[in-house]
DNA sequence: ATTATTAAAGTGAGTGCTCACTCACTTACT
DNA sequence: AGTAAGTGAGTGAGCACTCACTTTAATAAT
């Protein structure tokens, strides 16, 4: 079912249900603690794998760690389009955005992480690899929705459609660490109340807001 | 003159020069290579002082990370004061800040290539000694000021104060990584157009629209 | 002035541990 | 009988940290 580019024959002929093993249990080590110190001895062992088997999947560390990405986008790009094909106005889309973000929570937290882990210099060898891809997926989709607003006069007119997708994915990015990396939820709570975390909808409307505002909003002058 | 409290006295009589010296060897060395892996042996090396030395200044390789952090901090707070201290009204204040970001690139990478770094799940072990620290230094600057301009009328009522803190300062950070880590750079370009970096007034005046929507709008229902 | 004394600062080869990766071997499948 | 898949002890490189030692500098004794 599943196909990777960075692995062996071998890994792309495992059953699905041990290929998601090893790579959760990758992505799991690697987003705690990043590329370099996850440890392939640990990750063989918790797979339930021998390192021996690991290294017939996969060529070497990197190829392993390129393979989560894949895995990752993967799993972003399925839940980007189950959003977008399930609403048509862009509000709404914006909502829902925010909706999954909030509920995919302890599913796509190690993905999350990942991405993040990945973001840092310390990886800048294979974000490049991945980035545009990851971007791709989003970046002209909203952009081309803007446009597309702006066209029919729903939103203000004197902002780059452009600027307005790569602000808002910017919220978006941050929504996004805030429920999944410990540091970024404390900074969260310190900014908001303790309790936010119960909150969801009162965050979301919140966001919205905001987004609204900076759609909507045209200056007299 | 600069005082730190996770490293040894020998290393705080030092003269200001080395110290200088060695901390931005070694925060260069932690934000391109993540904590784990920046090698001291080789920060020693680059800082021309010898390992031994390191060992009589920083207990172990965690107290060096803290210092750097301490550094940073440091930086950024007087960075901080400065902007708050020249510019009166709030909108000013964010575009200073926004320019801010943006001048302060060359000088300013490496502190915000190891705040990022830092914030890494990874490192998650330190990055709550510090956190409330540094988000203490503008998290309550900003909801105070929201909370007098929303007092004083200035802009709309709907909206928590402190829910619009958070969302301001997300894009300051998004902004930050967007003009210090090559990934978030690229990312950046991907969004808008190739030229983005040379057109920081550009990026200014649409930044500062859609905050201003977002501060100002008003819905009519 | 010169020399002795002592403490503080600095040195870098060495130690022991971690971990990516290998390979001679076994097991399972056809 | 032959091939594909899997095994895990072993290897060597990298690196945090140590320690027996040297250098520097400041003060005291002659």
């Amino acid at each position: 079912m599943m196909e990777f580019k960075s692995c062996s024959g071998v890994f792309n002929r495992l059953d699905d249900e041990k290929k998601k093993m090893i790579l959760s249990v990758s992505i799991k080590a690697f987003s705690e603690n990043g590329f370099k110190s996850a440890n392939i001895n640990t990750i063989a062992d918790n797979a339930g794998v021998s390192v021996g088997a690991m290294y017939k999947y996969f060529e070497n560390k990197r190829a392993l760690y390129l393979t989560c990405l894949e895995w990752s986008l993967m799993h972003l790009s399925s839940k980007i389009s189950s959003v977008v094909d399930e609403e048509p106005d862009f509000l709404g889309i914006i909502e829902k955005i925010i909706r999954v973000i909030q509920e995919a929570k302890a599913e796509s937290e190690p993905f999350n992480k990942l991405y993040y882990e990945m973001a840092t210099e310390s990886n800048a060898e294979f974000a490049m690899l991945i980035a545009s891809q990851i971007e791709g997926v989003t970046s002209n989709l909203y952009a081309a929705y803007l446009e597309e607003a702006q066209k029919n006069n729903l939103i203000r007119q004197d902002i780059d459609p452009r600027f307005f997708a790569f602000f808002i994915d910017n919220l978006f990015i941050m929504l996004q660490f805030s429920y999944s990396c410990e540091y970024y939820k404390d900074r969260m709570q310190l900014y908001t109340y303790d309790d936010v975390f119960l909150d969801d909808a009162r965050v979301r409307e919140q966001a919205m807001r905001f987004i609204k505002g900076a759609l909507f909003y045209s200056e007299e002058e």
